[in-house]
DNA sequence: CTCTTCAGGTCAGAAAGTGGCCGGAATCAA
DNA sequence: TTGATTCCGGCCACTTTCTGACCTGAAGAG
């Protein structure tokens, strides 16, 4: 208990809740003589966590940054917290950073107590989330499990429903979680196939791992991502919708900055707006946010679902 | 360099990679006897963190979950996903933590190496973000500085412009964020008017801590969140929209899990459904997603627009 | 100037950490 | 069943570190 190891960690502990702690009071908190905490800041020190002290009156100690993360001590609610944000992040709702985030997550949530864990998939259900735009929805625990056992090299056992609609079970040597087009994939050697596969995450169920270990293949070109971008790449036609809006260039992209999208001027005060999508709510919320006139250059289904949109308003409005 | 301390700290980060150690290499690993290895693992039980431990031939150590968060080691990758995840939070993407994830926040960046901190900026702002639905933006940076400054009780100056557009600086002492309707309030005392008051962040600007420290003062009514909501319920009528939709209730509760808003049924096949909002864009993103025929129960305001947005489809498509 | 607070040297006794050695027990594969 | 592997933990002697007490300095704040 009195180990130096142990009072260590609650030192840095402490520090992180900042506050300026004056020497004195670390010292009786931590049970220790001062002359003893000024030994332990500097061990942290020595540890390379920079430590500055002020002197005079209001003097003390705190933590400041340095040029290596410290060991985070968290409490329960900035674990929830960073948990619930993590998911959210590896749901799409910011690009570029989901397959970190995953990881992240699961080296969280596999120390993080029961009774944390649960708070977070209260919260989560219980919350609202922004739109999921498109692309079905995976569970973070889904993911978890198998970002876990890509990192551990443990083998998996799923239930899948391949491309032609039928129910299989696969045992497979699981390599890395790719995000793409706002849909998760796993690279995973499959064990009874003797060949590398792209998983779909959404179409997989009850994801377990064996106990059984595996050792890690090369991956064909090295690149995860970009294998699993060949193997798909055929499949999944994006759909691009185009338009082109009467109102300034600037006045498009302040909206197109946080809904994603191209802008490009096209004469007068007229400009060309492309957006990538899989279904029509998006665009369509994009353009009625903006509230300028527009015509639709593609594609023809596009301008049928608006047309559409627009009856079902009109009928609505009376 | 050879400490004890060091070593515990730097075994957890070993084990929070996971991957199921072997004794003998994280005793190679840390350069030391295996013997001395089996003793750290014992004053890693010792500290409350449950090492399980599996013999036999692929046997080895792993950190499981227990009952309080161990500390955090995280890679720079890591750590830069779960600062955005908490900005993005902290914007309001995921409702109902905003507070925490920003107390988070805080915790994080004031102890994230300079370096990692430039990363977060450039990712944050050169990815696309969910739409800001409402409410005018705030930056994590001044969330951060007057999250920390309310933590450390330091007295903040900002300059700020007032209800009726006047611009002034402020030197006060913050006590709470609070979000409040995708707002963000800081309820500080205000040392010059030598009163209670509730600043809107968005139209503050360059907080900065002054280096002067205060005693906390006891909030009227002990709960800062009800303070700011009774100072400012008066002045921000909060818009319901409520439409009556001609769809299953379990049709629309689908599609409202995921944008917020409540559903009940009204009879045969039509459910009332409720969406608060501050601005329009919102429940039409929703109506339009539904698809389904529907009207408009109030306000009348929103008739109007559903109107304007039909003819302008139209027009659109031809 | 004075008070407060951090900084750090020295010292001696106490406490801990360490590696080597060994017998045990669980697990798995042959 | 047997043997290999791997974790477990007691014992011991030696080394290292840790600790508190005491003291002198130095840096801010009022």
């Amino acid at each position: 208990m009195a180990n130096t190891s142990a009072r260590i960690l609650r030192l840095l502990s402490l520090l992180q809740t900042h506050r300026y702690w004056p020497g004195a009071e670390l010292a009786t908190r931590l049970e220790v003589s001062e002359r003893t905490l000024r030994r332990d800041i500097d061990r942290l020190r020595e540890l390379g966590y920079p430590v500055a002290a002020s002197r005079g009156v209001a003097g003390g100690y705190q933590l400041r940054s340095g040029t290596a993360m410290p060991p985070l001590l968290l409490d329960d609610e900035e674990a929830v917290a960073i948990a619930i944000g993590l998911r959210a992040a590896a749901d799409g709702a910011v690009e570029g950073i989901e397959e970190t985030s995953v990881q992240a997550l699961a080296k969280i949530v596999q120390v993080m107590p029961p009774r944390l864990r649960r708070r977070v998939d209260a919260l989560h259900s219980a919350t609202s989330r922004p739109p999921a735009r498109n692309g079905p929805k995976v569970g973070a625990a889904v993911l978890t499990v198998i970002a876990q056992a890509c990192r551990d090299n443990e083998r998996l056992r799923f239930s899948y429903i391949d491309r032609a609609g039928v129910p299989t079970t696969r045992l497979v040597d699981p390599h890395r979680l790719v995000s793409l087009r706002r849909r998760w994939y796993v690279l995973a050697w499959d064990t009874e196939q003797h060949d590398w596969r792209a998983f779909r995450v959404d179409r997989l169920d009850e994801p377990a791992v064996t106990g059984a270990r595996f050792r890690p293949r090369e991956i064909p070109g090295g690149d995860a991502a970009e294998f699993v971008r060949s193997r798909i790449t055929a499949q999944t036609p994006q759909r691009e919708v185009v338009v082109e809006v009467r109102a300034d260039v600037a006045e498009v992209e302040k909206i197109v900055a946080v809904t994603g999208g191209t802008v490009e001027a096209a004469g007068g005060r007229t400009c060309r707006l492309r957006i990538g999508t899989e279904d029509f709510d998006w665009p369509i919320f994009i353009l009625a946010a903006l509230g300028a006139e527009f015509e639709v250059v593609q594609p023809s289904e596009f301008r049928d679902r608006l047309r559409a949109t627009g009856e079902l308003f009109l009928r609505a409005s009376g």
